[in-house]
DNA sequence: TTGGAATGTCAACAAGACTGACGTATTTTC
DNA sequence: GAAAATACGTCAGTCTTGTTGACATTCCAA
């Protein structure tokens, strides 16, 4: 346990970056900044009767139409029951398509109706205000290390299905 | 609506960093990285049938002993009487304590227990171990960056709550 | 002193996650 | 061709964590 305070290498650089307390603050950060990074699309989604497991769904088969029930199982790391229940409301409610696969017709293939991709575009974009002015306020640099620490701080299968979605684009 | 692809200003100072693209990368990276943080402490509590507000009542009480059940209600941003059921098994446990205030008999200032700050610091060490490696293998600018983003991505009152918090210490 | 505001508690309910079990269609493997 | 594995859907039950509504206590100000 209790690592923590050391503050300097053997090579002299100042590690003062890693002390518990910076430590503290970037956790309290990333709690802090999640709630806001999540607010605007809650706000839109609870006069729908439809949560975040519902955006979330909504957003990866934006970005990967026709994507399999599984696939989407394995991005999201829910249960399929889970994620089920969420389909089954947006299938009835038209906002997405399960079409049969055509090698195999064990897979359904999962599309963004026109209604569900207009719905995509409302949620998308109010999330994307915040981002963007947030990046707009922090600069290129600061945002290039936004993400080079998001990435470190990923599990590594995580980080290669985040990766992997940047490849299909 | 689609402010979006714009890539350049007035100045000549390239923008696109600002692309709906970046931005989209950065929400992944938001959803992909929040579920590493949180991964490690829920792997502990799940064998103590404590779950993720456990977490936050037990970290943001160690940060502030003697704070009021109003105070962490602000914090954190949950109905009190949610909040209530997560300190009524705390404190059941003993894990923490509740004290009537002296000028205020209306208010609980709570405490963690030594087990309550056993706890806390089992959980985060756990949280620690991750973000340390993350930031050490981002490096200091990175880590600079990082928080920039966060917290202009925050609420502003969240904000304020994040910056008390580090002025407390 | 009395009525309203603030603080905190109890009870009931809903969303969304989980497990476990089972059924069906299809594909792969032996 | 039969058996095993895969992909998907569903039913039933549980748990955590959020919600609202009702209520008790305490403080403060008119």
């Amino acid at each position: 346990m209790a690592e923590g305070q050391s503050q300097n290498t053997s090579s002299g650089q100042s590690l003062l970056y890693l002390t518990d307390e910076q430590l503290r603050q970037g956790i309290e950060a990333m709690f802090f900044a999640y709630r806001g990074f999540t607010a605007d699309p809650d706000r839109i989604l609870e006069g729908l009767s439809y949560g975040r497991a519902h955006h979330r769904a909504i957003h990866f088969i934006h970005c990967a139409p026709g994507t399999t029930v599984n696939n989407l199982l394995a991005i999201l790391g829910v249960t399929k029951q889970s994620l089920n229940r969420v389909l089954r409301t947006l299938i009835e409610d038209g906002l997405v398509t399960s079409h049969v696969g055509r090698s195999d017709k064990r897979e359904r293939h999962l599309t963004l109706t026109e209604a569900g991709e207009a719905l995509e575009q409302q949620l998308s974009d109010a999330q994307r205000v915040r981002m963007r002015d947030a990046y707009r306020k922090a600069g290129p640099e600061a945002v290039a290390g936004f993400k080079t620490v998001l990435e470190a701080m990923m599990d590594d299968d995580m980080k290669r299905a985040y990766l992997a979605l940047r490849e299909g684009r």
